[in-house]
RNA sequence: GGUCCGGUGGCAGAGUGGUGAUGUAGCGGACUGCAAAUCCGCGUAUGUGGGUUCGAUUCCCGCCCGGACCUCCA
């Protein structure tokens, strides 16, 4: 086995991986805050973690994989006032429609998924501890994380906590006894969510929900830490400062990893532009395979550059991909090849790990079985290459019909009667469908 | 303004202190009645100016350009 290598946003180097417990590799990712279905954008985020998760059972026994969901935040309760609708009813929905989404994609569930309103008890535990260590104090109904008792603060994200206090552009609120001090639980109103505390009833601040269950589900310390890297300020670093104070002596998070955004057609991604993708609507256009090797295509710590014609061509290295398979029967348990695990390993590089899929591929055209066995495992270790090639090209369309058009044309071709037979083939290519004549017949696939 | 990340062929996108992956597009060819698919061949790239070095795309500095973040807040 190649020894995994991970880009360490902490200490900016990229090193061996070494777990603290190698029979349970332990993982946090931030997931959603459920107001309104994911975008392309979080959908990197996820693949991401899935890629890494993935890589990581291929290499170890056991691994827990922890992505929570924000089901209390400022925008869901904006959400639902605005549409009218229960908190509750509009979590519910957004939560299910998220699954919906990664699974078309293929994105491998997490093994615990807690919610944030779940685990209120728990985030009142850890708020009590840092207060009563003097890392946070009440204020006006809330409760400070006080920046200046924790020496390693801007570690994480690179930043000079004085710089910090110096260039906040944001008016300060009063009650905090330094701008860079953030909230662990605020004041709620009585129409808003709210749970009893002993600084009154209120709700937790964001970063707090994810101390508190990384915590639950993956002890003081645990392996890895990720999220996008718009997370890594002030998410990621309030989040370390709390669980650090919280538990002193613990190392939380031993690597950081962070995957950077994307762009569409060179620009960010905004609703202004007019350029604001929703994962379900581009499924409503293109194989979610496609999205997902698009995605994979570019390596997860550059800006990716989203654009149609990338979709299109992320299509036909699949159709490419799927010939090389078909023409090999499945053989379960085929060994990864090591090229394709050694890219991998070198920080989860998925380009150069598809780029083998393309040697794969080749070979398989060619006519060599195993290539195309390791073809199908490697595609699976990505999510990929895991449909039937038959369906990958022929489903959706009427198979009886294309097939009497095919007879028909073989018929005019006997015949010689080439302009018939290419007017035949004109109208299957109109309805989408694509001949391919070979020496032992004609198959169709879709165009 | 500050901090951080990045700029590679038409496009997408890796690696690397010593002949610059891979895909796609383009061109030529084989195959085909013609296509499609497949195969063979060809061409084009390291933003810019310095520095270190025998040698820099890679390391260092300046500049230009792009991106993220700048704290519950519009």
């Amino acid at each position: 086995m190649p020894q995994l290598a991970l880009h360490d946003s902490l200490t900016r180097r990229t090193a061996p991986f070494v777990p603290l417990d190698p029979a349970n590799v332990r993982v946090y990712y931030c997931g959603p805050t459920v107001y309104d279905l994911a975008h392309i954008g979080n959908l990197r985020a996820m693949l991401s973690a899935d890629i890494l998760v993935r890589l990581l059972r291929a290499l170890y026994p056991t691994v827990t994989f922890v992505r929570n969901i924000t089901d209390v935040d400022d925008k869901i309760n904006a959400r639902a006032a605005e549409r009218g609708i229960p908190i509750a009813e509009l979590t519910k929905g957004t939560i299910a429609d998220f699954h919906a989404d990664l699974k078309a994609l293929s994105v491998l569930p997490p093994d615990k998924e807690p919610r944030a309103t779940d685990h209120v008890g728990e985030m009142i535990v850890l708020i009590a501890r840092l207060v009563q260590s003097g890392h946070a104090y009440a204020a006006d109904g809330h409760v400070l994380f006080q920046v200046a008792h924790f020496a390693d603060y801007g570690a994480l994200s690179g930043r000079d906590p004085d710089e910090l206090r110096a260039g906040a552009r944001v008016e300060v609120a009063g009650y905090k006894r330094d701008p860079g001090d953030f909230v662990l639980w605020k004041p709620s109103t009585p129409e808003l969510p709210g749970w009893e505390s002993p600084w009154g009833r209120g709700r937790p601040g964001w970063h707090i929900e994810c101390s508190a269950m990384a915590h639950r589900y993956l002890g003081e310390s645990f392996d890895i830490h990720g999220g996008g890297d718009d997370l890594l300020f002030p998410h990621h670093e309030n989040e370390r400062a709390q669980s650090l104070c919280g538990w002193p002596g613990s190392g939380f998070a031993r690597i950081w990893l962070h995957n950077a955004m994307l762009l569409v057609d060179g620009e960010k991604m905004s609703k202004s532009l007019g350029n604001f993708y929703t994962v379900r609507e581009i499924l409503e256009e293109h194989p979610a395979e496609a999205l997902r090797l698009l995605l994979l295509g570019t390596h997860y710590r550059s800006v990716l550059n989203f654009t149609r014609e990338g979709l299109a061509e992320a299509r036909r290295t699949l159709d490419r991909f799927y010939r090389a398979i078909e023409r090999s029967a499945p053989a379960p348990g085929a060994p990864l090849p090591p090229a394709f695990l050694d890219a991998l390993c070198q920080d989860l590089n998925t380009p150069g790990a598809i780029a083998v899929l393309h040697r794969l591929a080749e070979a398989a055209l060619a006519g060599d079985r195993a290539a195309g066995a390791g073809l199908r495992a490697a595609g699976g270790l990505l999510g990929l290459l895991q449909a039937d090639p038959s369906d990958w090209f022929q489903a959706g369309l009427d198979a009886v019909a294309v097939e009497q058009a095919i007879a028909a044309r073989l018929a005019a071709r006997k015949a010689r009667d080439f302009a018939r037979a290419d007017a035949i083939r004109a109208e299957l290519l109109a309805d989408g469908v694509v001949l391919e004549d070979g020496p032992s017949g004609t198959s169709w696939r879709r165009a």
